[in-house]
DNA sequence: TATCCGACCTGTTGGC
DNA sequence: TGCCAACAGGTCGGAT
């Protein structure tokens, strides 16, 4: 599941691979794949054409190259952005290699590297599209999203602030990607474990050391999978597997109902969460008091 | 305005 | 064996 340190093993793929060369040709072979796009999958193609990628950039879990146009402008430019969703892959391939079975964007250069760039996605929850970028050089759809806790410009003070502000709970408000982005459901049960966090803690009731101890945990869980998702790349594969990564075994709290928590060995449980699951440990990370 | 929650999508798994 | 429901979950937009 790509979450930020799998975004960005792709991006620096993508940095390596694909930067400073000119779209030669775009096939759409699945409209929902450009359904962010709104003029629609010939628009996407046709305005493809003969740009040059930039260098890819990435702010959570979004990715974009900025595209050099032909006659240059005085405005911000335009950038093709990227989400990989659930099952998204971007994979620089030689051309020639048999289609993947979920392939649903190809982007041919013309250069003589004899690789394509291909985007794969099984459930279509990902995509590609094209967009305006503001000033700062940001696609202007993605300009609601929060930094990630791993740039340097994250405020960890305003981040406190927001979280106090809020009548949430602190799960929901690790994955709400306009208060912090990249987290997502794994990392989000791994650092509220780290932290001794019920994720059904309320933001109001948390205190300024306690975000900086849980912002802590979120961003050495990030940093400890993104060293083990970098050691899976090569020349030709820009991603990571998409259904089992590399850090999966060294989860302390997703995916590890009825097992022993690895601090007190009490079995931990699951809860059914916004639709998906929560993994916790009921001695732990003791729920709020209620009422 | 802030918050909540269903829909989208497809392959896998488990129960009957 | 075959069928069906449940599940996985990031984001958007409608509902409250």
């Amino acid at each position: 599941m790509p979450e930020l340190p799998e975004v960005e093993v792709v991006r620096r793929g993508l940095e390596r691979w694909v930067a400073g060369r000119t779209v030669d040709d775009v096939e759409v072979l699945h409209p929902r794949a450009v359904r962010r796009h709104l003029a629609g999958g010939v628009d996407f193609a046709a305005r493809l054409r003969g740009l040059r990628f930039g260098t890819a950039m990435r702010r959570g879990k979004y990715l974009w190259v900025p595209l050099d146009e032909a006659v240059p402008s005085d405005d911000a430019g335009s950038s093709l952005l990227g989400h990989l969703g659930m099952s998204g892959q971007l994979l620089v391939r030689p051309a020639g290699t048999p289609d993947e079975k979920h392939l649903r964007i190809r982007v041919r250069f013309d250069d003589a590297l004899g690789t394509e760039l291909r985007f794969v996605d099984q459930r279509t929850f990902g995509g590609l599209s094209l967009h305006d970028n503001t000033p700062d050089g940001l696609p202007d759809v993605i300009a609601h999203i929060a930094r990630d806790p791993l740039d340097p410009a994250f405020d960890d003070v305003a981040f406190h602030t927001a979280l106090r502000l809020r009548r949430t709970t602190v799960k929901r408000a690790l994955l709400d990607q306009s208060l912090i982005s990249g987290v997502g459901n794994i990392y989000a049960d791994e650092a509220l474990w780290r932290s001794r966090l019920h994720y059904e803690r309320p933001t109001a009731t948390l205190t300024r050391p306690g975000t900086a101890e849980l912002l802590g945990h979120i961003r050495d869980v990030m940093r400890e999978a993104l060293d083990q998702g970098g050691t899976s790349f090569d020349s030709l594969y820009v991603n990571v597997n998409g259904e089992s990564g590399y850090f999966d075994r060294s989860l302390d709290a997703y995916g590890r109902e009825d097992e022993p928590c690895h601090r007190c060995g009490t079995p931990m449980r699951r809860r059914p969460w916004m639709n998906r699951s929560s993994y916790f440990c009921p001695r732990c990370q003791r729920p709020p008091r209620t009422g």
